[in-house]
DNA sequence: TATTTATATTGCAATATTACGATATGTTTT
DNA sequence: AAAACATATCGTAATATTGCAATATAAATA
């Protein structure tokens, strides 16, 4: 149906799915991997990097945003944006869980 | 559209796009915990866990396959399913990647 | 205040995803 | 071989996502 049941899944996995959701789409990757190699720009600046449309690429830092792995500034007429290091710390709490588990538990199954 | 431009992107960012799109859905998300928490098991123990028909699980864990985040092998006349390192070892990279600069970069714009 | 610059929003078309009933496939057991 | 068990696939309905043209909004500047 196109419709997630998220009711019927807890906070924290409906949140976590959420971020890597949002990390789930090439341009947006794109965009993350290009606000760490420049720090911090503007969206023209994305619109000019990226072959998108600037309502896409608009949209896409929308859902960066909301999702809590981005952060924009006014700065004059433009907006600034950077990463939020706020998104990625829950993210990283997920993978630290996964990786501790992989790494003592080496091929017990498959 | 509904379409992603991959084509417009690298490898790299069309393959870490399909790792987290895979895990960005709570059904994935409880199924790779589950995994975690019983090590290994069989489809029908999810199913069983879930809230979520046979089928609808079925398509998750094909998701989950194919992006390489677990793997199955037959054991009898059911399929035991665990986690892949593969995939999670190539996500960690790119979260490695963003971390080590998040720490170095404290709040530099925003 | 009119113009320029920068970004967001709206509306829409095309495609993708989610979910499940029904059914098919394949393996084990009787 | 038939029945039981386990999982995958098909078909379909409902909803979500992606992308962009057109347009709106908002700030800076002339």
């Amino acid at each position: 149906m196109g419709i997630t049941k998220t009711e019927h899944f807890t906070d924290k996995q409906n949140e976590l799915a959420t971020l890597a959701k949002a990390i789930g789409h090439p341009a947006r990757i794109a965009i993350i991997e290009y606000l760490i190699k420049v720090n911090s720009c503007i969206c023209g600046d994305i619109v000019n990097e990226l072959p998108l449309a600037q309502p896409t690429i608009s949209q896409h830092l929308k859902e960066l945003k909301n999702a809590g792995l981005i952060k924009g500034n006014f700065e004059g007429n433009a907006i600034c944006y950077c990463l939020d290091e706020k998104g990625f710390e829950k993210i990283k709490l997920f993978f630290n869980h996964v990786d501790s588990y992989l790494e003592n538990k080496k091929n017990q199954c498959c």
